[in-house]
This record gives C-alpha cells, sequence and structure tokens, in this order.
DNA sequence: CAGTGGTCTAGACCACGCG
DNA sequence: GCGTGGTCTAGACCACTGT
C-alpha cells in the first residue's frame, strides 16, 4: 500500500518498492511479475497508476514486458568483449576476413553482413576526421553485420575516393583480411588507430533494427586508421547495442 | 490529426510527428513545444496521450520538460573529450594532482572532490581483477568529483591494502600526482593500463547525483592499473554522464 | 476461453514559474 | 492569477498468449 501523506508520489513509491525487490531477488531474472491488475489491488492505485511505475522500470532496463504474457525481470545480458587492440592487430587481420567476422567464428556465431557501397561528399566532420576538403568525394561503405541472423553492429566506413579507385574497397566484397587488407595491398601501411566511444538512447530506426529492449542505451564508436605517415586512410562509425558488448583497451604506461 | 485507421497508435502518431518537426528543425534546440493543451488540440486526442507522446521523447533525450515553464528541445551537450593514453603519462602524473584535476584546470573549471577512505573484503569480481584471493583485505577510495560545483562523475577505486599500509593512499589527500604517483613512490613502478567501456541506464541514485536528464545513459569505465612485472595494482570503476564525456583511445597499428 | 499487457478517454486536482 | 507540467482516477475496449 502507498503512503498517501508522505509526498512522494504514488508510481515512484510503487516503483521503488517494485525495484527494491528484484535488487534483493524477492523477484529473480527471468521471473514474471504480478499482473498490473493484482498491483492494482496490492498497492491500492488505480492500473494508469501502475503502469506508470512499470514503465518507469522498463526505461531503466530493468524489466521487459510481453503483451499477452506479464512482465518479466530481465535478466543480465550476455556481454562479449570486444578488445581493440588486438583485434585490429596485423596478425589477425592475415588470418581471416575482417575483424568482425573473426569475432563472430570464434564464439560459433554464424556471422553475415549486408553491405552498400555508395559515393558521397564530404560534410565538415567527415572532411575533418579524413583530413580533405568539404565536398571532396568519398567512398562509402554501409555495412549491417548480423551474428546468427541477429543484428549486432551497425558500421559506416567512408574513404577517400582517392584511394579506393580500381581497388575491391569499390566492391560489397573485399576479400580476406577486410577493407584493411586491401589498403596495406595498394601500398598505404596502416600506422595507428584512433577510437572515440560515446554513449547515447538509440533512435526509433535504431532500436528496431537492433531489435533493443527498453532501456538499453547504444554505444557509438568512430574509428580513423591513419597510414604510417599519419594520414587519415578511413573512419568508420559503428553502433552498438550496449547489453551486448562491452569495450576493452590496453596500453603501457609510458 | 492523427490518422484513427491506421493501426498505429497515436501517442506514437503523436511521437513521430513531433520528433520529424524536431529533426526538421521545425522546433530548433532550446525552443519550446506547444503547451500540452495546445497538442491536444492539434491532433485531436485527450491529454495522457500526448503526455505518453512526450514521455517517449523524454526518454530519447530528445526534449526536457520543466515543471510551470513548458516543453523544450534539449540543445546538443557539450562533450567534452578525454583522451586515455596522454591523461596517464607519467609526465600528466608529475606535473599535477591527478589526471582528473588536470583536465578540469585545463578547461577553466574548478575542480574539487569529496573524498571518502574505506576497507573491504574483495568480492569475487575484485580479487579477479586485482589477483588476490577472495576475502582479501581491499582498500577503497570512494569519490565524487566535481567541476564548478557539478558533480560529473564518481569514481570507486580499489587496491590491495599490502600496497597502501603506511602510505598516504590510506588518507583522502594522496598530494600531487595522486594515487598513481605514490604507488611509483613506493615502489611499484607502473607497466600498463586496461580499460573496459560499457554503457547503461543510471540508477535513481546516480540520476540524482549527476543531475542527469531524462534519456541521458550513463558510461561506465573499469580501469586497472598494472606494475612492470603485470601485477594487478589498481582497479576503479567510474562512472561518467554520456551527454557530457567522450572517451578516446589510441594505438599503434601493429 | 480467461488472463495478460496495450491503448485511450474525460475529466479532476496539485505544484510550479512568472508576470 | 493564469498557464504550465505533474499526478491520479475509474472506467472502456483492443490485441496477444496460452489452455
Amino acid at each position: 500500500m502507498v503512503d498517501r501523506r508522505s509526498g512522494i508520489p504514488a508510481f515512484r513509491q510503487v516503483a521503488g518498492d517494485l525495484r527494491g525487490k528484484i535488487a534483493a531477488g524477492e523477484y529473480a531474472p527471468g521471473e514474471q511479475l504480478p499482473s498490473e491488475r493484482e498491483l492494482v489491488d496490492t498497492y491500492g492505485v488505480s492500473r494508469p497508476t501502475v503502469r506508470e511505475a512499470v514503465n518507469m522500470l522498463r526505461s531503466e532496463g530493468l524489466v521487459t514486458s510481453e503483451h499477452g504474457r506479464g512482465v518479466f525481470v530481465r535478466p543480465p545480458a550476455l556481454v562479449q568483449e570486444r578488445v581493440a587492440t588486438t583485434r585490429l592487430s596485423r596478425a589477425a587481420r592475415q588470418s581471416d576476413r575482417g575483424a568482425f567476422r573473426a569475432d563472430a567464428t570464434a564464439r560459433g556465431l554464424t556471422p553475415s553482413a549486408s553491405v552498400e557501397v555508395r559515393f558521397e561528399h564530404a560534410d565538415s566532420r567527415v572532411a575533418t576526421r579524413l583530413a580533405i576538403a568539404e565536398g571532396d568525394e568519398v567512398t562509402v561503405r554501409d555495412r549491417v553485420m548480423r551474428a546468427d541472423d541477429l543484428v549486432v553492429q551497425l558500421a559506416v566506413s567512408r574513404l577517400p575516393r582517392e584511394l579506393t579507385r580500381g581497388t575491391v574497397i569499390e566492391d560489397p566484397e573485399t576479400g580476406p583480411g577486410g577493407t584493411y587488407a586491401r589498403l596495406e595491398d595498394a601500398g598505404h601501411r596502416l600506422g595507428s588507430f584512433t577510437e572515440q566511444v560515446g554513449a547515447r538512447m538509440p533512435s526509433p530506426d535504431e532500436t528496431s533494427l537492433l531489435q533493443l529492449a527498453d532501456g538499453v542505451p547504444v554505444i557509438t564508436l568512430t574509428r580513423v586508421a591513419y597510414g604510417a605517415d599519419g594520414t587519415p586512410l578511413e573512419m568508420n562509425d559503428m553502433v552498438l547495442a550496449a547489453d551486448r558488448y562491452e569495450l576493452s583497451y590496453e596500453w603501457p604506461a609510458d
């Protein structure tokens, strides 16, 4: 029963109580919560009030609701670690068809990807990152990556058109080692990488593409690959489901 | 006006329409949306339906509502970049009082922090990361970091008690260069760092502490500092507001 | 079929900001 | 005082899942 005189809104009290019971393990992961109509009786509030409480928990990622079935405590997602430094090593590049395929195969999943290649003119952000002039032509590889038919990652890769003309980088299929291997074939030896990491809530498009549950943010990742002389060769904007990935970096102390 | 026969819920149509107008710049950043009662007339739906649409946009981080004032388009937050490799260099360590203070000062902000030191016994996660036995004593430094009195970061640092006994690491104030400098003073030369990055929605506690707007996730960051011989010296669990930080990493291609 | 969550209404009253 | 968002009710009907 909620305390009417406390000044705390009823739906917050209900949400807080349920949250506490989930944290205490009273409702275990995967377990079903009492139905909304039961909660109405338990707490002595109306159904919209109960629903507002449940919505709160959903947007925190604590529960999911399934139409016609019930509301369930979300089991902790299995995160997969993604170690940037080793997965992009030259050795890894030579052994397989790009880092993504290598990762998935190593985990016993069947990787697949839809690739679409197009060409566009650099906007200011792209021009800055690739150190080219605004309006210069860039090759864009737009990829949707799946593991066992579940979309796990979106990636948009951009390169100065000069670097890709006449290479298979302008084909959907780039062959063993992926784009980076083809760049090195063409004489552009890789020198270094940078990655910038952020997080935000997904757009509705991303929610449906990545099949995200409520309350799951996306990790945004922008990688730039530089040549041995420091020239930017490629930038790659990636979007990952935050409940499925954890990024890992390592570097020497000095 | 919503289309009643489309099968798309009314609140989604309203949310979609508003989202489109925000994306198109029809409602510019910082600008006020029409009041809920106006939207009721515009779309021909009830007020709870309008509110559900607005709630959707809030949990996407697109708008904020201010009681008694109105609903406003959220202006893009100013992110501050945080380059892991350079900010933790030995040079940076010698010049100031830890990386956080150096960052804030460089940006013209007044840094402050509340530090609380306590001792606890390692649970399985901590034991694994620090390569000690479960139950071993660890020194815990619990910090709330502020820039101009705004809380920007939470950090919980843990070290094996053996390494800190008799050092100022067990005091709230660790002096120039912070914990890492004191570890090196004690003969524990740093060898490497690892950082694991994830994202999730904040708990209610974090929301109020970090003064997070709706629809803003937090970035979780676990750093482990290793000695030159590979022994873990410290682990640091950090929580950052995702709309205020962007992490940056760089490493050589091979 | 019964039970679940999903959508929606037409109100009511409260709390806050501002002129 | 007036307009704003915040909270809450007591229903109604729909859509989906299971038996």
